[in-house]
DNA sequence: GTGGTGACGTATA
DNA sequence: GTATACGCCACCA
């Protein structure tokens, strides 16, 4: 591995910031783009302690690579469908149309 | 040091 | 479409 953890969050934010309003995307696209396709289940610690982050992170954005939420604890369901994504049973509908990559930006 | 756990992903059937 | 198996890495008891 590379990245150090703080290097490792710092890019998980990053991308996470540049996420627009009803738009989504995935871990392993920011596991990617940080440059570490396996450590997928980093960027949801990542995700889990954004809320101690200095900067608001919009963790709701961010779901797994199905579309399906697994964090419904923290609203997040709930966040989304007031930016105006459909959620169907936790999961994005259209989900694919409302994707963002790091390539789109 | 070791093992269990988790805001995960991909491969396979 | 779902179910199961395996890998992956950081955190915590």
């Amino acid at each position: 591995m590379s990245l150090s953890k703080e290097e490792f969050c710092d890019r998980v934010y990053e991308f996470a910031r540049q996420v627009p309003e009803g738009r989504v995307t995935t871990y392993g696209a920011i596991a990617r783009a940080v440059g570490e396709p396996k450590s997928s289940r980093r960027v949801g610690y990542a995700m889990r302690v954004s809320d101690q982050a200095d900067s608001p992170i919009p963790a709701h954005r961010v779901v797994s690579s199905s579309g399906t939420i697994s964090c419904k604890a923290t609203r997040v369901r709930q966040f989304l469908e007031n930016e105006g994504v459909d959620i169907v049973d936790d999961k994005i509908r259209g989900f694919k149309k409302l994707f963002w990559d790091e390539f789109e930006k």
